[in-house]
DNA sequence: ACGAGCGCCTGTCGGC
DNA sequence: TGCCGACAGGCGCTCG
């Protein structure tokens, strides 16, 4: 489910409150408790179990689509992957139907990791890089430029879409955010990465970008059952609206399938590639 | 180097 | 009503 703006959304909220919830900084863990195995990628339970106790949580950090939650000597990094949710609730409220990992914070609180589809991972690391070493440029960081994207598209022969969402190419697109910043650049989904000229790569960068942080201001969007409290949904141009008039021209959306996903385009915005 | 297919999981929705 | 396939915000793996 969540992208960048949703996990951004969610590491502000641990970080500062939000959601109907506190702040989880300063609090330190008391308890842990492992209720999907395959949940947690590292280390073992009985290791996670007691390297975790006693730390303090100073600071949520963001990579990308995993948080990392900074903890007095280790750091807990989490992916939420398709259905992943975090919440803080009061220790006093029962554990919730899809909860696979909870820990048990001073102050009665409780950190609940909740993943209907049981995708999401949890590593507890000394080395964050370890985990997150592939990944590419940060989208909205200061060091993505540009030319550089330019030049890392031609170092590519590869179609746009699943370039894109290749998190070594550059970390933090999924399915939503891709199609919405290839309709805002008008480029076709199936253009060919190297052939691209430097003014579209331009474009291309101003609108990933564009669209971040339109995700971002409108808390991340909230589809199907999964209710995140964001509205960016309201504001798609193409993802979803199959059939709808494009916002930019009054033709119907298009919709094909790019690497086993769904991809939302406007075929006179995005001309075929040649 | 690249794309296709599949596995991992649970839930919802539309068609019959 | 029930059943059944398609589909879902992700990603790692194998294979050709």
């Amino acid at each position: 489910m969540p992208e960048l703006p949703e996990v951004e959304t969610i590491r502000l909220a641990l970080k500062n409150g939000g959601r109907g919830a506190e702040s989880i900084l300063g609090h330190r863990v008391q308890e842990s408790c492992l209720l999907w195995e395959r949940t947690l990628a590292e280390p073992n339970p009985q290791e996670f179990h007691a390297c975790i106790l006693g730390q303090e949580i100073t600071d949520v950090d963001r990579r990308g689509k995993f948080l990392l939650l900074r903890l007095s000597e280790d750091t807990l990094i989490i992916h939420l992957r398709m259905s992943g949710d975090l919440n803080v609730v009061n220790n006093s409220e029962p554990v919730a139907v899809h909860d696979r990992l909870w820990l048990g914070l001073d102050g009665d609180l409780r950190l609940a990791f909740n993943d209907t589809r049981k995708f999401g991972r949890v590593w507890l690391v000394a080395d964050v890089v370890t985990v997150t070493g592939n990944l590419g440029p940060e989208p909205l960081g200061n060091g993505f430029t540009p030319q550089e994207f330019h030049e890392r598209l031609h170092a590519h022969r590869r179609q746009l879409k699943p370039l894109l969402l290749d998190q070594k190419f550059i970390a933090g697109l999924g399915n939503i955010y891709t199609d919405e910043a290839l309709h805002l650049a008008q480029l076709h989904p199936l253009m060919i990465s190297n052939t691209i000229t430097s003014s579209q790569a331009e474009t291309l960068w101003s609108s990933i970008r564009q669209v971040l942080q339109e995700g971002i201001e409108r808390q991340g969007a909230s589809i199907d059952w999964v209710y995140r409290g964001g509205d960016f949904q309201n504001y798609f141009r193409v993802y979803q609206r199959t059939g709808d008039p494009c916002l930019n021209c009054g033709k119907p959306i298009q919709r094909i399938t790019v690497g086993q996903r769904g991809t939302h385009y406007c075929q006179n915005c995005q001309p075929e590639p040649s």
